[in-house]
DNA sequence: CGTCCTCTTGACGGCTTTCAATAAAAGTGG
DNA sequence: CCACTTTTATTGAAAGCCGTCAAGAGGACG
């Protein structure tokens, strides 16, 4: 089986939004529709550059990867842990040119979507377009609070954030992951993620062991004591519970 | 006249959107209809608490207002400060709770918009359903750049940014405005909303004054070097070009 | 089996915060 | 319009969190 997620259903993308609605199967099939064939990239492998001409988002099937920006001093600031089911490059869909480079954490597969093939969703799937614009106004919220964390938090709190956020996505769509999952970020990484140093995160990390928090072997985290875990990151985890319950009802 | 920017045609928002897109007398039509009685709020007033019952979003007509959340330890995290012709709390979409608190910086007017009503428009009015998921695109691409300023960027930079957003951002509807324009935040706001303290706020507008890139009067802002101050900042100004190329057509 | 990457640890330095005190400005009520 | 209060801006000194630099160990990979 693979560590990191993969295809079940017919659509990966159809499978994660089918946690927070009932799509129809004409839905189902619009969805799968505009996804092109599947690409398949090695771990490392750059996905996209920014400022790349951008004219197609991906739908994540399997792996992990990461979305960023580089600084003139050569920084970076990872901007988010991209994990199968999420849709990542949405913002061609604003911009021709590509505001972010992703590359690949794993080992994944994607499937491309080109942006002009999202108007057909608007027009003939009025419920889609309107959950995908419910699902933008989440991903703006998860933004914002990790704005609030950069912000305004303590460097432990940044990296216990991190690891709550990450386990509480990757149970949306495995139901039954626990308190143990396979972490693959550097401590680099995870500095540019929560906007502190690899030598800090070290620290902070080994902090967090010592207070008996979390557990950790090669890749593989352990959470031993989440609710403290989130009292340390100042942690909501809002992915319990969308209202889709406004959305028009679907196209017959 | 307002200093702080106020209504000139039907619709705040129908005129914002009008500078990316040229909306059908239908379209601007729909979005009018949308929008609820105008409603006054007094500088400072508290218009929605986070962890409210939400059931609406707000445009603003008229001043300023800003998001924010506020942590356990008390301190707060101004996620955006929002001006004439934006659209606020639109996390409601996905969240039945409020998402962040918004409170009024300026004196304010705004028009409510149930957020149940926007499924008419994204039935009735695709191509309006799909401009809503772009400016939501958009929005993130604004929160990332934040994210890199909070996690990157020293706390010169950080305010510099904040400044060069807002002027951005007003130049948007008003594109006469050059170099000076009211700024009402306070140094705590300003440091709420860039992850620093307001002491330390302090030292660093003077220090953009002894560099000769601004100058203040009373709550007056002036830049006089912006292209250095960009350079300051690590700024990008994303609001010049955003593609409605791929939207579809309006409806007839 | 050598090279590169990652993790780890210590010492030191700096950016930012905290604490404190004063001045200036704004708001309030008589 | 003037006292009075509260908020905001300003400045200095000291402390602290986190970054920088450096060096060594362990592991992955070819």
């Amino acid at each position: 089986m693979d560590l990191f997620g993969g295809r079940v259903s017919e659509s990966c993308l159809v499978e994660r939004l089918g946690h927070y609605l009932r799509l129809t199967s004409r839905e189902a099939a619009a969805f799968a529709s505009i996804e092109g064939p599947e690409r398949v990239y090695r771990r490392g492998a750059m996905i996209r550059r920014e400022h790349d001409r951008a004219q197609e988002l991906y739908v994540v099937n399997s792996g992990w990867l990461l979305s960023f920006v580089l600084l003139d001093d050569g920084s970076r600031q990872i901007l988010r842990l991209h994990l199968p089911g999420d849709m990542v490059g949405l913002s061609c869909a604003a911009f021709n040119e590509a505001t972010e480079s992703l590359v690949a954490l794993t080992d994944v597969k994607l499937s491309p979507v080109e942006k002009a093939s999202l108007n057909r969703l608007f027009v003939e799937h009025p419920r889609l377009g309107a959950l995908l614009f419910l699902i933008a106004q989440a991903e703006k919220v998860s933004l914002s609070d990790r704005l609030a964390s950069l912000g305004r938090t303590s460097a432990k709190a940044r990296v216990a954030a991190l690891i709550l956020d990450t386990v509480a996505r990757l149970r949306v769509m495995n139901a039954e992951l626990r308190d143990s999952f396979a972490f693959p970020l550097t401590q680099e990484e995870i500095g540019d993620a929560t906007g502190l140093t690899a030598v800090h995160v070290n620290r902070m990390m080994r902090a967090l062991v010592e207070e008996g928090l979390i557990a950790r072997q090669a890749n593989q985290l352990t959470i031993l004591n989440e609710d403290r875990l989130a009292e340390v990151a100042n942690y909501i985890n809002r992915y319990a519970a969308l209202d889709t319950d406004w959305l028009p009802p679907p196209t017959t």
